[in-house]
DNA sequence: AAGATGCCCCAAAACGTTTGCGCGGGAACC
DNA sequence: GGTTCCCGCGCAAACGTTTTGGGGCATCTT
């Protein structure tokens, strides 16, 4: 419907659960063409295409002669050859720091996913932070004649996107990033996400408080960082800069953050935040192995609600990201744009939420085990 | 060098840190094109061709030109049309049934790290094991006329991979599955580390052993616990088929497997193989719900050996596979049979490893804990 | 019966590349 | 001084599509 009526025409074609795409192929080294179609049925290349895109009408006759020959060849009109003409190729490029971080994973999943809905196909790109790699992903990427660019990167560089917003060619959308003017960003509401652990530890009674933050130019978790911040002071707290402890959000870092807290502090923090539940369930595990109980001795609060989060020990109290549907929500706003739809380009901040579970305990004074506590 | 001048040219292009790909781009709409660049240097489309590719000897002062105009305006050349002339297009595609689950997640990646260092990009497909989306995704694929397939999907389904073997025009290359003739397949000795995980159990004196399989139709699951059972009666031991209990492979289905071994069997095995580490996860969990120490009254062992391993309580013992390896070979003999360059299509069966950690005890009358065990 | 009107269909151009062929001119050879 | 060779370069075809502009032919109108 609308002015898309090619893809309506090429999803009749792929009807039905047979697999069109291997009958007749058997003798042919390359994929048929519109000619070999014309050939076959006996018309011209231009009634084979108006035929597939349903653009012109041609005699039921014809038409029938027409798809038989599209189905006994296993035609597929070459996205190469339509682009040619100044279509679009149908791929978005996505370039991620990692897609193994349980987090990330999920946003591409959701990413991926509406981009098959919606007819599209994605190039997926580990950056690992490489500003080179970036580059060379980049350029392959526009050779490829990518429609439309996801950016899901951990450390903000400026000119990094300065550079993109130059390529006037392809759309861009940024996930998990500063707020940029010209570009769609979309996050989840981050100083949200950290008042409502601030203010969940403060109703508990915790009163000295820890956070493991992110990396110093991370500009999602300096957020949760502030929101937390803030809503300390609402309640008349400060937050002691000596408890703040820096990872780079991995399940080693939080390990090896915790340990330096706990080395650096003669008496722990009674709760801590983290800036996501990796390096929660890192530092839950250096606080075992340093023989404390959780949340007994200490609690702990994470950030993300990853599947994970519900299966350690103790379960994860957290607070939780629509993470797919971050990723859902960047890949229709990215096609969106890619199909002509002015949207506003206002960034999105969709709202986190708290999950309880048990690794915050009911309070300093408080312990889960009889005759234990007091701590 | 060999056979691929023009990716090196394309190199030369692209080298150094600074972003040419937004240089003199702001006045236009569409990217640049060989001729563009051939207006602006004074040629011809053909020279400007063989100056980016270096396929024929051009005066160096026109080689100079050209190259200022490239670098000038930008331009990248468009695969497109590139692979319209019956070059490759540089791109494969990917079937996977997820890619949050962290086993698989490691692999895409590895298989994206090796495209990447090979200079191909990676179109990736979440199948979600449904047929009929695999099928439209297949298509698309197609349609953009990918080099070749690598397919990584949980249940083996022979029709598949037999419409799959009809397509001529792309090449196919098969990870975690049932060996198939006439395709290649990257997998890791699953027998090995079945009789692996056998093997370290009796020795450390363990006789009732419980498993945690996987669905009926996984064939590396299936070979796991084949390998498994053959060690087992090597040693003289029999496996109790009512200890077998059935999962799907995932965090929440070993919760519930576990649960209904600990509801069936008055008295649990001394210890339980896993099929993967997510399973062993769930495991430990319910085994926890119901108040089991582990190691203490129950020995647990894991496969494949995720990060997350190293970090639940308590650090799950396990067999290692080379998952990164996995998925790095299966990219490198895929982009082997796409270059034309004959390879056995033999299978390849990466050697696993196990890991001890602290989920295995010392035996079944041994407890971690003095005063617990003798159970 | 002649002209007008639809209905079907085809030819050809265009998209951005690569590449075989060939052309002009200067240097080397006899 | 004429022939041969080589060097440096351009022309144009081809790849698989879409799309514009007609053209042939039957049917309807008068």
């Amino acid at each position: 419907m609308g002015s898309r009526p090619k893809s309506e025409a090429g999803g009749a074609v792929r009807r039905g659960p047979t697999a069109h795409y291997a009958k007749g192929m058997e003798a042919r080294a390359q994929l048929p063409t519109i000619k070999d179609v014309a050939r076959a049925a006996g018309v011209s290349v231009t009634t084979v295409s108006h035929v597939f895109n349903g653009t012109r009408p041609v005699a039921a006759e014809t038409q029938a002669r027409v798809k038989a020959a599209i189905d006994e060849l296993g035609y597929y009109p070459s996205i190469l050859a339509r682009a040619l003409k100044g279509e679009r190729t149908g791929t978005i490029g996505m370039l991620a720091t990692s897609s193994t971080n349980p987090f990330f994973a999920e946003v591409i999943s959701g990413v991926e996913e509406r981009c098959f809905e919606l007819g599209y196909s994605l190039i997926l790109c580990n950056t690992r932070e490489d500003r080179q790699r970036m580059n060379a992903q980049l350029a392959t990427m526009l050779q490829k004649r990518i429609d439309g660019l996801i950016v899901m990167t951990t450390n903000y560089d400026p000119s990094f996107f300065q550079d993109l917003r130059g390529l006037r060619g392809i759309h861009l959308v940024a996930i998990d990033t500063e707020d940029l003017d010209q570009v769609i960003v979309v996050n989840d509401d981050s100083e949200m996400g950290g008042a409502l652990a601030a203010n969940f530890l403060v109703e508990r009674g915790f009163r000295r408080l820890g956070v493991l933050a992110g990396p110093h130019q991370h500009p999602r978790a300096n957020r949760r960082l502030k929101g937390f911040a803030e809503a300390l002071k609402q309640a008349g707290l400060a937050l002691e800069e000596s408890l703040i402890y820096r990872t780079d959000l991995t399940l080693g870092s939080g390990d090896a953050a915790m340990q330096r807290l706990l080395a650096q502090q003669k008496v722990p923090p009674e709760a801590i935040f983290c800036m996501n539940d990796l390096t929660a369930i890192g530092a839950m595990h250096a606080a075992r192995q340093a023989g404390l109980e959780i949340p007994g001795d200490l609690s702990l609060i994470g950030y993300d609600d990853i599947e994970m989060a519900s299966y350690c020990q103790p379960q994860l109290t957290t607070i939780r990201q629509p993470t797919m549907e971050i990723g859902r929500t960047a890949a229709q706003r990215l096609i969106a744009l890619v199909q002509g739809e002015e949207e506003t380009s206002e960034a999105v901040a969709l709202p986190p939420q708290l999950v309880e579970r048990q690794s915050v305990g009911h309070g300093p004074a408080w312990s889960d085990k009889p005759g234990k506590g007091e701590a």
